[in-house]
DNA sequence: CAATAAACTTACTGTCGAGTAGGTACGGCT
DNA sequence: AGCCGTACCTACTCGACAGTAAGTTTATTG
């Protein structure tokens, strides 16, 4: 388990800057993924990096800055995979289909990438928090945009102004059941990528569904305590 | 936001080691759910329970066990509040309705006892990932069975089987769904609780009705890459 | 072949926080 | 009254860890 980078020469060859920053975030998001920014160590970090500490003082700043660093580094792969597969000119089913796939896929090929992202970026007060609401938003806008956009073709088109208002509480929803879908997948990782997003789209697509057809569901009359 | 809990008398009442043990888990839990288990000292424990160090020590043993204390208490106050309002002799909607709806008040009602059972139990490989995993995998088993049972009682009565698997993955993505609505409501309080409830309903019930009836969806027929 | 800059190191400082030693004060009981 | 147990405290130890000072090696370039 243990990635020290150098071969077994012994010696350690000098590299550029922009490689040893690369393998520096690598270390990073490994450790932090296990251990938790608090209860991660930078003296780890820089032995699963196989360097001496104060090159990461040198080249990433504090250990906050490193954390900063990690989550802007590992939203952006996520982001990327993502805009890669739902391309705009499919049907709206379609988009929300390659979406949520590619987004599966990419936490499959990337458990502490995801780990890091969604475990340990909330866990903050911080400006992380922040960061990492901002890819909440963002999911949660996209999503929303693709129910508005399918219930403004639906053929129950006077629920338009309704959809806008529900459609964004759905989304959130959505987006929170496949948040914790993914969390729940690093623990029991016998599923696969494909298997999680169809499950996904079932549960999501039908109720998109029923709520484009004015069905909803109304919970029992009855006094309020 | 100081919880000192003695009088201004400033002479520091004798109090019975039960009631002093109440104390120190409310502090912990306050402070637990602000800072998380790492970042969060003894020392503000100690100060926001109005008492020293050495008698947390005393009564309830170290930081861990403090916080799996913490945890055990709040998660049976929170199973308490949901068997109390979902009776077993309820329809399977209703009963999956007033449970949501008791989870969600439940937690409006406490949000530190969320923060500490969801966020900051699961930040952890220790023996509280698996307190916090039993929660999950007890409402999970929960949930299923309730979809189970309505998919016995629908007209498709040969899916049963079909039902049984696919109802518990479903049942997951309901619970992760669950989850993750209580996490953003932390961040969102506007909404009340018994909104949250509907919406959460509104998706939910709907997948289940479309399984029920063997509609699925499927994805586009393609050439895997 | 200097000389310069960047890659890289060892070995330290200072702080913060978990856990404890060794008490004092207060109430109940005979 | 005087004893005993329990509630309660101040003031420490000790280890872990973020961050740094000050130096050493190597590639490159004039």
């Amino acid at each position: 388990m243990e990635l020290v980078n150098e071969e077994a020469s012994g010696r350690p060859k000098r590299l550029p800057r922009e490689v040893r920053e690369r393998q520096i975030l690598d270390a990073a998001v490994s450790v932090f993924s296990v251990h938790g920014y608090h209860a991660a160590s930078m003296d780890e970090v820089s032995a699963t990096a196989g360097i001496s500490k104060p090159m990461i003082y040198s080249y990433l700043g504090s250990k906050e800055d490193l954390f900063a660093a990690c989550i802007r580094r590992e939203l952006d792969r996520l982001l990327v995979a993502i805009a890669d597969r739902a391309k705009p000119g499919l049907p709206a089913d379609q988009q929300l289909w390659y979406g949520v796939l590619a987004f599966f896929e990419f936490i499959g090929a990337n458990k502490d990438s995801w780990s890091v992202l969604h475990r340990q970026a909330s866990e903050h007060g911080g400006p992380f928090a922040a960061e990492h609401r901002l890819l909440r938003t963002r999911a949660i806008e996209l999503v929303a945009a693709l129910v508005i956009s399918a219930a403004g073709r639906s053929e129950h088109s006077e629920i338009g102004a309704a959809a806008q208002r529900t459609g964004e509480s759905l989304a959130a929803a959505v987006v929170g059941a496949g948040e914790s879908l993914a969390d729940w997948w690093l623990d029991n990782p016998q599923e696969s990528a494909r298997h999680l997003a169809e499950r996904m789209m079932n549960v999501v697509w039908a109720g998109f569904g029923n709520l484009m057809d004015g069905k909803v569901w109304a919970p029992p009359p009855e006094a309020d305590e």
